[in-house]
DNA sequence: CTGTTAGCGCATTCAA
DNA sequence: TTGAATGCGCTAACAG
């Protein structure tokens, strides 16, 4: 490994003024710092970065705790977080994250990132004290279940966004509308559910307790499971919503099995807009949650925070993507 | 932040001996054992991640260098491997690559990763020499276009998947069989392009050159752009092979918009085994790539050569998944 | 069994 | 404009 002490020798100047170089630190006369330059060039001298770090106190690291990387939504929030650090030149860690490592998430931070984005998870009180403790600031994408002040928050507001897709749906003839939801009461996709709740108050329909379905977890089979004997029965809801898309591709694909025409016997609709939602059959009406912007502020708000500037909680606009499905 | 010094000091030890009870190093008395924990705990120390990769050459971070995140092959593919590296306590760093970035990546990855892996890219070969350099061992997940020693690689046996897969087509009577392949001379889909010619002739079929689509990338769209307009023509080939599921996806939706019946008119198959794949109308018939098993294998493969032990390239089985499309 | 000490590679203060 | 020296937090060789 070349390190700046060779290129010193090779430059025949002190190793300081090869930092002042690298740095742009402090004048170096002209020649000097070709002399330098080219014994840099000549060595194929790289900075170390962990050297760095150490001394800096800073590691141009952060980390991406993520739910349940098999979903393409997070997956793609993850993709364009990553597409916004890489521009202010810091590097992703991330781990998919189950609440049995939570003890361990201490140890295996510690001293090797700046901060933390949350995908879909919420932090128990000791693991944000501690991390509040060391000036790491987190940044959450989805509201978790308990708000804790240290973390700031980028959501939807989904309340409005569910009441604009109820009111489409009304506005088909569906009165009777289900959900799909999910049963950790832990989960942060608790958070749409209830925000389904109040927009259906809002629009001024009941929502069945029995036409709330709670999938064991958040993928395409759970729901399926789910929701199929359901479809038997006559007298049900017209409609149904998912709290994400893959659950709702699920009774998508329930349906199909079931032979329940989609949307003649059964409008459903998703809350993400993944890639798959376009493609199955019918297509689906979902809300188009803007991941490419939500990963845009969540940097923006991760470097204000890290630099101690203020930050708030930020609500985004989605948008409405309506196809054959309702 | 609690350092080492600070535990000690507490404990009324030396920070040698609490290095000692923390890396399990040396033997240490039972009793001053207990009072270094004690103090641990009380302080909430943490070791610093950043002078310990300083001082051992290591950090056990890895790196994944990913084509495209916006392939559901390729995240299912970096979750898993990163399953497997949280196993060994390595953290995951991963990054969208374009070429554009290469010249940088020596300087980002400088002191700040034990290894890297490679999903579908190909690095120029000063890049190649200067980690040889430095001992960072490259795993490479696909087989890129130009082949290095130093690069070990994890992949399929195209050749022989294809030729299966072709197999089938033809007890279904196809005989003129089409593939939607990637322009990009330098994309690591090439691979299957050659695979699946070879496969071709070893199955003693014609593959003429104007049944091979080239795709300006390897995304849903360009696929549906580039097969939309050869689907009205009346003489053409009767079923096609994608060399990802994501163009496949594409072919299927033009297919839909074109009125093209899937299977009857033109059957379809894919090459990863997307969970898409199974969502389409109809579901795709598909080479079930083992995600699993690969980046079970990578991350074996990359401690293998992390700890100078020998690790020859590797080539897994995959499975033929028979649906509706074909 | 425990303490002292010498770096790991870097940034930076203070002198020159 | 440059150099010498210090220390970031940690490991491990060596001495006791």
């Amino acid at each position: 490994m070349t390190t700046r002490k060779e290129v010193a020798d090779r430059a025949g100047v002190s190793i300081a003024v090869v930092s002042y170089v690298l740095n742009d630190s402090n004048y170096v006369k002209e020649e000097t710092r070709r002399k330098v330059l080219q014994a840099i060039e000549e060595l194929g001298y790289e900075t170390n970065m962990a050297a760095r770090a150490l001394k800096m106190r800073k590691t141009e690291q952060l980390a991406v705790l993520i739910n349940h990387m098999g979903n393409p939504h997070e997956a793609g929030l993850l993709l364009r977080i990553e597409e916004h650090a890489a521009k202010h030149n810091y590097m992703l860690f991330f781990q998919t994250f189950q609440k049995e490592k939570e003890s361990k998430l201490k140890a295996l931070l510690n001293g090797r990132v700046d901060g933390i984005f949350l995908l879909g998870q919420s932090l128990q009180e000791d693991t944000l004290h501690h991390f509040r403790k060391q000036n790491i600031p987190i940044v959450s994408v989805t509201t978790p279940v308990t708000r804790t002040e240290d973390v700031t928050c980028i959501d939807l507001d989904w309340t409005f966004e569910y009441a604009r897709l109820i009111r489409l749906l009304k506005a088909k003839g569906h009165k009777r509308i289900a959900f799909m939801a999910i049963r950790d009461p832990e989960h942060p996709l608790q958070h749409r559910l209830g925000a389904f709740r109040r927009a259906m108050e809002t629009e001024r329909l009941q929502l069945e307790e029995n036409d709330v379905f709670y999938a064991d977890e958040g993928g395409l089979q759970s729901a399926y499971d789910k929701i199929k004997p359901s479809l038997s029965s006559p007298d049900r809801y017209t409609a149904i919503v998912s709290a994400n898309d893959l659950m709702a591709a699920g009774i998508v694909a329930a349906c199909r099995d079931r032979a329940v025409h989609i949307p003649n016997e059964l409008a459903v609709a998703g809350s993400e807009d993944i890639l798959m939602s376009s493609q199955t059959a019918p297509p689906m009406t979902v809300i188009h949650y803007p991941r490419e912007k939500v990963g845009e502020i969540a940097m923006e708000v991760m470097l204000a925070k890290m630099q101690k500037r203020p930050a708030a909680d930020r609500i985004l606009q989605a948008t409405l993507v309506e196809r054959k499905s309702s």
